[in-house]
Order: C-alpha cells, then structure tokens, then sequence
DNA sequence: TTTTTTTCCTGACAGC
DNA sequence: TGCTGTCAGGAAAAAA
C-alpha cells in the first residue's frame, strides 16, 4: 500500500524513465479508473514534469496535469509491448514504443486529467487534500489547532488527508509509536509538544523510508519495472504478538476507524 | 458541521 | 480438494 515514501520513490523512478515522452495512443480494460473524455486529452501530450502531493503522482503534461492515486496496489511498469495481463488496466503507447502499463489487482487506484493551474493545490484532485508532510509551510501549530478541536482519536487524524497529507496506515502507527502516544488518545488532549513530536517523527520516518525505497528500487527496475516496494523496518505495524523493541511487552492489535492499529500499551500513553 | 458507515475489488487465509 | 466466509485497505460518497 503506497504511502508517500513509495509514492516519490515510483515519480522518481519514472522521471527517469518516460521523461519527455509523448502518449501517442492509449488502451483501457477497466473504464473507471481513466475515463474516455480524460484519455483523449492525453493523447499526443509529453511528459514534462513530476510531483508529488501527499499520496497523489502529478504529472504535469504540456496543457494538463494527469493525477493518479494508486492506492493500495496500483504499479507502473514500463514495457516493450502491450499486453493482456488481467490486472494491468491501462496501457500507454510512448513516442520512444514503449508502454507505460498501470497494474492494479483491486482496481482501487484513479486517474483524473485537468486543465493546468498556477498552483497545484488549486486543481479539483486537491480540494481536500491538506499540506504535504514535507510542506516547508506545514508547521506544528497548524496541526495543533487541527487536533485540538476534535474529539476523535489521534489515529483516525492522522490518517485524515486534509489535515495532513502522505501518512498511510503503516507509518500512522509508527510515529505515534516514536511518539509514545497511545493511538486512542483524542485530539483535544494532545499538547502543543505532542504535535511538535509528530510532526518531527512523522518527517524522520518518512524521509528514512524513502532514502530506503530509493536504494532498493534500483534492483528492481531491470526486470519489473517500477514499483514503490521495499523492506521497510517496523516497530509496531504488524508485529502482533512479538515484543515491544523498547520495553519488551507484547504488542497488540486493535481497531480504530475500521483500521487495523497495532501499539504497545507500556510505552504509548492514554492522554 | 462533524463524524461514522458504506462502497469499491480481489487475493489470501481460516475453517469446514 | 474444494467450498464458503472474513478480512484488509484509501478515499469518496452517503448516512447519521
């Protein structure tokens, strides 16, 4: 499941790859995630630059922006030829005969196309996506105000893209872990510290998440192409059962906001 | 207005 | 072996 980390990882990756290429035709399987009216406006557009907003890929084109989400699994891989691969939805044909193929096994993932804007917050894809982590302009006051008024648990808030955007399930109960917060603490009795902490871990984690994707995705590239997927050191997440890596108690696995959220009762504190 | 629930989709896995 | 049921997950839409 792509977070930010796996996000930039994949831009990265096909900047590298597709850069200056033009989509000369265009083949869709499963209509919903590229409607037809989106896939015409792309055709003989170049790519000319890439970014990243939250978990969204921006790929700005010559007269549009073409935004994907991939969800939980949606992959890019770049290949010789088009092929019937029964999750691969989308297929590119690029100026250099290449195909760009998007592969998708819940057909969960999205693609939308507008008409460019000055700013990229400003386009309808981004309407309710808050600042991204790394925002230079996202500061711990701005999250406190957020928190503090609401009464639902830190969790679900930071899992709540318009407050702040890039943080998935994965890394949600990692920094609230490094924060020692317990994850069912509400977000009125957060501290101004305990925003500043979450803040600071949520940037630490992510960046260290990154630097990994980016090292490990190069042996991949060779034979499948791009995909955000990398060993990812983890404390909490999925570790039911095993020790806490801090204080040796067993970590537990409970459900907040319909998601699976796994925390040390001895080091993360109820506040 | 804010928060919760439902919906989308399929592979993996448990239990029979 | 094969069947049925449950679960996971991001975000939009619907419901509360």
């Amino acid at each position: 499941m792509p977070e930010a980390p796996e996000v930039q990882t994949v831009l990265d990756t096909l900047a590298g790859m597709i850069k200056d290429q033009s989509i000369e035709e265009i083949r869709v399987s499963y209509r919903p995630i590229l409607s037809k009216e989106d896939e015409e406006k792309l055709i003989d557009q170049h790519f000319r630059s890439f970014y990243r907003i939250g978990k969204y890929l921006g790929f700005e084109m010559d007269d549009v922006d073409l935004i994907v989400h991939l969800r939980m699994e949606g992959k890019f891989y770049v290949q010789d030829d088009y092929c019937d691969e029964k999750h691969i939805h989308v297929q590119m044909r690029l100026s250099n005969g290449k195909v760009l193929a998007y592969h998708d096994t819940r057909k969960f993932g999205r693609m939308n196309v507008y008409e460019k804007v000055c700013d990229k917050h400003s386009l309808p894809a981004f309407a309710h996506v808050g600042k991204d982590v790394f925002d230079e302009e996202l500061d711990y006051m701005e999250l406190y105000h957020a928190f503090h008024g609401s009464k639902r648990p830190i969790k679900t808030l930071l899992l709540d893209q318009s407050i702040m955007a890039g943080i998935g399930n994965i890394y949600a109960d990692e920094i609230l872990f490094r924060c020692k917060l317990d994850p069912r603490s509400k977000g009125y009795r957060l501290s101004k510290q305990d925003c500043k902490n979450i803040l600071y871990y949520a940037r630490y984690i992510l960046a260290g998440a990154m630097k990994a994707g980016g090292t490990t995705i190069r042996s991949y590239t060779s034979s499948l192409g791009v995909t955000g997927r990398f060993q990812l050191e983890l404390r909490v997440h999925q570790q039911k059962g095993l020790p806490c890596p801090v204080c040796g108690q067993t970590i537990e696995k409970i459900s907040i906001g319909q998601r699976g959220t796994y925390f040390c009762k001895k080091c993360q504190k109820r506040k």
